[in-house]
DNA sequence: GATGAATGAGCATTCATTCAT
DNA sequence: GATGAATGAATGCTCATTCAT
């Protein structure tokens, strides 16, 4: 009778090992036997889970990937006013991205290269950094169009507005990495939600 | 006599030829051998003009961020009223990073993973990530303070805001190297301009 | 379950192998990929012994030097008069370093240039040729004391004395090196021998 | 008209700055432009008066041998004793190593392990390192036959006593390598030669 | 003659991956 | 299943030597 193991269980703990180190020491610092280590278990044992290195970091991206949107659409109430939803969901990214024990965003530069880098042959159509954008912009346009048809938004292209929103998280995100204790990513966010927030509200009926 | 060469020029010549290969295949995969073959000289050569590959890498850095700000220095008249320059040098920036043979967008990211991995061991004051982003805020907020001072902008916390706009620049940046044949840049760095010179805008003397 | 493997007695393996090959061609012409070859084993397994080729170098030179010294040693007979264990570890000095297989002598001056050369530096205690040198002065002193005592040898300064018959050692070997084929070690070891004894024995009671 | 440039003296002055880099650093640290800056010309010039790395190496130790005996012989007054010529070349022999600036006696250790690593293949006779042994004992071997046949020495194996005054010399001079400081060459050479001298002296005739 | 810029063969070392146990 | 000892391809860097000027 062979020992039983949930193989799952167990290659979802090598890879937050991964993640941890990968955070740590950044992707390309990152040895199998520094993940071995961390993991507890031999260098050999992350290959009967991982095929490779390169699979296992893009095990690590596709794992990240879905915890921050999880993360933000259980965030989302439906209940909530469109503003709230766009304001809410913002604040989801980064808070998923910033506070977690991983260190998220430190590991997503280094994904964000790699994607980049790699975007044309993804084999995993899961790791396509264009689709990634996509599924960020799909949830983001419903709620602006939510919005525009309840008559609190005014009428926009929402496909722009949604990568505009996008692009700011990632824009702040980046300076917030870049000088963790100094940068007040709280305030600036808060900022420039208000403004966007501020740029698209319909003001017509405001009398 | 010994043969007469203009280091500087082919200091120059080489490091664009490493930021050719730098933008094609990625930091990490380019080889000392690679840059060499790109430049046309020997391996020995590199060495005779960076002390390191690292070295040549930082020096590739340095000098594109050199050249990022030398554009966008140059491109903000003077004569401009404040709105105009903040649009002036926000496509300035999107401009000189995309449209550059060099490929500087590819080239930045790797630059930006770099810099943020490294940045309390930086030794030189000039890949200081913080430094260059604190260079990028002292360029805009001149700006932002002249267009309230003039009552043409609203007040506002001109810090939060100079960060929220490098923030977008940086963000579209992402997505345009995700998608470049099919991300809209233009018409996306319109969209977040207007809602934020909308956002900031003073409308009270609007009658 | 791995493995299982005598990782000392490889480690000997590794360092018998590249006493050879340092005895063949030389220390400085001595490459990793010649000790692998030698030893039967890949490049990169030899780091898994060692940490790097000076490591390598200095784990062979300590190896020799305590075979030579526990070879001397265990010839000195304490039941042996001390003309005669003089004689014996004179003699057994010669004998080790130049009769066994691993062909001591010719490593022996790679290893005086190298710690003559790094005296100062000397990161390890048991490397310092100064160690080295006071360890035979005071193997050598005891028997000089023990034989003035019993009024053998003529009262002499025996740290002199013991500096000179190790000198003598020393130079022999290497004129033996210089001609092995010619230079006959035995007689003039004999003749240095006769010498030093004739010149410390005390003679004031031949009567 | 070509620059009238003493060859010979530039070749000396050449292989003196090649000795003194040889002493501080050791040979094989001795890089080609470390000898062109310690003689003040361009790497290339050395090639205009050497061959190669390992013909400048090999014409320092020519130099370097020459010298030394050059200064022995010098020092060997005819009209001394049998006695007083040996220990005076004894220690010019030790002079001349140790109190030089060009600090010979760092050199020597390196020679010699050259040599008698290449002493099979020696292209240049001089080098050869058995002929080098054979001028000493050459120079040594009419003294002792001239002592022997004055009476003033016991009859005796003179090739073998030779070799063992050599011995005792080269054996002195690395303990003294060894630690510079603290080793008393002055009195160990003299304990030694007292020795040795005694040893051979005939005291037949001593009533 | 003199030079030093250019070169590339050569080498120590690293590390992802394999596989015998 | 798990392991880690073994491996060798890969790479940054050095430096003796060359040769155009």
């Amino acid at each position: 009778m062979p020992k039983i193991v949930d193989k799952d269980a167990k290659r979802k703990e090598i890879l937050r090992a991964a993640m941890r180190v990968f955070a740590e020491k950044g992707v390309t610092e990152t040895k199998m036997a520094d993940v071995a280590r961390a993991a507890g278990i031999g260098k050999g044992t992350i290959y009967e889970y991982f095929q490779s290195r390169e699979q296992l970091f893009q095990s690590a991206f596709e794992y990240l990937l879905r915890k921050i949107k999880a993360m933000m659409v259980s965030q989302i109430d439906e209940s909530l006013s469109p503003p709230e939803k766009i304001r809410t969901g913002f604040l989801a990214y980064l808070d998923v991205t910033t506070m977690q024990i991983e260190d998220f965003a430190e590991i997503l530069l280094d994904f964000w290269a790699y994607a980049i880098r790699n975007k044309d042959n993804a084999d995993n159509i899961t790791l396509d950094i264009r689709n990634r954008y996509q599924e960020f912009r799909d949830l983001t346009i419903p709620i602006l169009e939510e919005g525009i048809q309840k008559g609190i938004f005014k009428p926009h292209n929402t496909e722009f507005v949604a990568s505009a929103i996008i692009a700011a998280g990632d824009g702040l995100l980046l300076q917030w990495m870049a000088d963790k204790h100094h940068f007040d990513l709280k305030a600036t966010a808060e900022t420039i939600l208000n403004i966007i927030l501020e740029g698209i509200t319909n003001h017509s009926n405001d009398d």
